[in-house]
DNA sequence: GTGTGAATAGGATTCGTTCTCATTACTATA
DNA sequence: TATAGTAATGAGAACGAATCCTATTCACAC
């Protein structure tokens, strides 16, 4: 059953995020703070991949410096991606297993990130292809990365 | 028959490419000078994408400012792709006609980029499938990114 | 309560990138 | 050829995202 009427977002009840979310700091000897339960919040909040600007100038009031510092707790955590593309500043998003496997609409000209989800068998083809290929160049996969740039509605035309 | 002798690289005598690429700069009303070419050639010498530094700390000589100009305008002719992914600097690399299409390995410890080659069939699928996603979201495609992200043989282990 | 180390938050700093502007090199028209 | 007129150059200043520094605050253990 599909569930992709919250713009995939909203997958799990706030408390069972914040649930995991916890489990794995304290895996890495990291504190639960309000601070960052309130950036996880935000992050949850958004339904799309957000640059920290998105988040500090939001309600949340989260100071920038203390931001970014747990923004890189919960990436060391595993539990936020940070993601490159789409111009010049960092979005940052909720990690795999918080999230279920996606794929990114970028948008050239105004940077907004969206997501897309694919088919299993499609990924599986990907992670076929990529790991042979990574096995010729002697590259240790992580994870891979299938994004579609263009113009978002907004800026067609 | 394949070419992958050359790290991808030298797909095109050193003169076809400057041919093309003044070709699609006065396309632009943009002149093919000197400092250009000079530019062009460290992009095709180095077989990957690269940073800025890269080039304006190589046997080029080329400086900071005007390497950045000129990728700005090599860009906009279509020449030159602008890479975001890999880290806080851009990769800057020869575009499609000039180089075949192809994806990037990308080692996440050192950013090191590298070239890699997808088959055909493949390339057609994740085409028809992002541009199904993109459709139900209004989005234009313009091309798809397909990286894997990893570590390379220098920093694995 | 008291102590210890983690976490916070504001400001300063770093560094990749862009902008400014005076100078130089082309190109087109007399 | 001269002569504008415009594009391109390059050095340094400016900008801004991201990181670092440091004094203060907080949370948990004894």
């Amino acid at each position: 059953m599909e569930n992709a009427t919250d713009s995939g977002q909203a997958e799990l009840a706030l408390r069972d995020l914040h649930d995991m979310v916890g489990v794995r700091l304290a895996r890495h000897d990291y504190r639960y703070t309000a601070g960052r339960q309130r950036l996880i919040e935000a992050l949850a909040g958004a339904g799309r991949p957000v640059t920290l600007t998105d988040i500090t100038s939001s309600a949340s009031g989260l100071p920038i410096s203390s931001t970014y510092r747990n923004l890189e707790v919960l990436e060391r955590s595993g539990v936020v991606n940070r993601i490159s593309i789409g111009g010049d500043r960092a979005h940052f998003e909720l990690a795999e297993p918080l999230l279920s496997h996606h794929h990114h609409l970028v948008c050239v000209a105004c940077g907004i990130i969206e997501d897309i989800r694919l088919d299993d068998e499609l990924e599986e083809l990907v992670d076929r292809s990529l790991s042979e290929a990574a096995r010729q160049a002697a590259f240790t996969p992580l994870r891979h990365l299938l994004d579609l740039h263009g113009h978002c509605y907004r800026c067609t035309g």
